[in-house]
DNA sequence: CGATAGATCGGCT
DNA sequence: GCCGATCTATCGC
């Protein structure tokens, strides 16, 4: 890695599609393994796809309430791991798809598979390729096991509606460094 | 290719 | 009970 600037706290407090666009080029290590964050969505309590939908609050959700540069992990559709990074009030940014760059053995090992396309292209595979699951819930981000550093350079991002979800299709929540055969999905062309 | 079923947990109508 | 911020295998064209 060249760039090593990590992310501070106050990184995180600020408008959740803010933070979201500004952690694609990030990158983020677990325990050692990772790389270039190149997909986000962002969610808020006025959001009505979001888990802090009208702030409220859940056993599930209450670490979106905490305070920002936390690790929101919750399981999806009773069997995946997702990681969110939790940002100012009630908001956070889900971690889609990274690139992957360090640890590629162990994450290869994990996920069972060779293609590293396919490593980290999607936030279940993501987490099951970092060794991300309920016990980092909580977690603060700017501690071991995670490790986290500034964009080096300049990407191009896109944008579009966010993945999976039925309501607030509409909504232009999902971004991610255009063209890079990381992502779970392409970005549509168009806007 | 695209569509779909199934796995399986927590929160809510 | 039912549905979801998912993924994989397995159909069918």
């Amino acid at each position: 890695m060249i760039q090593r600037a990590r992310l501070s706290e106050r990184y995180f407090a600020r408008h959740a599609d803010d933070v979201a666009v500004s952690l694609i080029g990030a990158v983020l290590l677990v325990n050692g393994a990772g790389g270039r964050i190149v997909e986000t969505e962002s969610y808020d309590p006025e959001d009505p796809a979001s888990h802090s939908y009208l702030y409220r609050r859940t056993a599930r959700n209450a670490v979106m309430f905490e305070r920002p540069g936390l690790a929101y992990v919750y399981r999806s559709y009773g069997l995946h791991w997702c990681l969110n990074f939790v940002c100012h009030g009630g908001s956070a940014v889900l971690i889609r798809a990274l690139e992957p760059v360090e640890g590629l053995r162990a994450m290869k090992r994990r996920r069972e598979t060779r293609d590293p396309h396919k490593l980290c292209a999607g936030p279940g595979r993501l987490c099951q390729a970092l060794a991300v699951d309920g016990s980092l819930n909580g977690a603060s981000l700017l501690a071991k096991p995670f490790a986290l550093f500034r964009r080096p350079g300049a990407v191009e991002i896109a944008a579009g509606p966010r993945i999976g979800i039925s309501k607030a299709r509409e909504a232009v929540r999902r971004f991610g460094e255009k063209d890079s055969p990381f992502l779970s999905r392409r970005f549509p062309p168009n806007a």
